[in-house]
DNA sequence: GGTTGACTTACAGTTAACTCTAAGGTCTAA
DNA sequence: TTAGACCTTAGAGTTAACTGTAAGTCAACC
């Protein structure tokens, strides 16, 4: 019988405000709803949730993440154009990791050097 | 003689926005002006930049860069603190590396069944 | 000596991504 | 039967980080 927005929101980590957001702006596919008219997830939502989460996570715009959602909608026809997008994110992240890791080592060298500094105040200090 | 706020933002990458927006905000600490009240930047302010830079793309919200370079401006007493703050950033960034490196492989996985999904289509057609 | 171009300030506007408020419906437990 | 917990919508407000505009100064070129 699905899920309540407040259960999903637990389960993501996304606010219950998000999760109508996203719904709104087509981020998130139509949710369906129960007989007073409250949304109703299932384990498909979830699932996707989870991917959207990832991508956002991984700075996908969400601008960007509405149109690979709606590929979903396009079925099988739309694959191959899903999977383009996907790769392309892909070596973002990879870019993403390098980027970081060189900052990563430069950060070392600025803590290395600040460490540095504080041996020899210590030292004009004897 | 220094340089001028274009060939900073030219050799940054910042906007001159951008980098006036910073020294209002107290991002980047005053900089020193010619004769007719232009900015005048010097070699020291172009390193702090890039550190700035630096701390930025790997996601430091500018307020804590902030909070940083004022620590800058009282000298040595400040640099073990200077120090902590560079490592608990570095700690950030080496999470999100991993974070990073998770959801690469979650977006492989989701690519790879992509494309089964595809030469399921395609077998389909024969 | 007028125009162009680079700079200045103060302040207003924009964008993305939420986040909240108001006004209301429905169900359950005391 | 009423208080409380849940949900709904429409629309307004917030935050961070810029980005742009307006009005003005100054120096160099034609």
């Amino acid at each position: 019988m699905g899920y309540s927005i407040k259960t999903i929101s637990q389960k993501t980590g996304l606010s219950q405000y998000t999760l109508r957001y996203y719904e709104r702006e087509g981020v998130l596919p139509e949710v369906s709803r129960d007989e007073h008219g409250n949304r109703c997830f299932h384990d498909e939502d979830l699932e996707l949730l989870s991917l959207i989460r990832c991508l956002k996570d991984t700075g996908m715009p969400i601008a960007e993440i509405k149109q690979f959602v709606s590929l979903e909608r396009e079925g099988r026809e739309a694959l191959s154009e899903q999977c383009k997008l996907l790769e392309a994110h892909k070596r973002q992240i990879e870019e993403k990791i390098q980027f970081f890791q060189s900052f990563a080592r430069k950060i070392d060298h600025k803590i290395a050097y600040f460490h540095s500094l504080e041996q020899e105040s210590k030292a004009e200090l004897k």
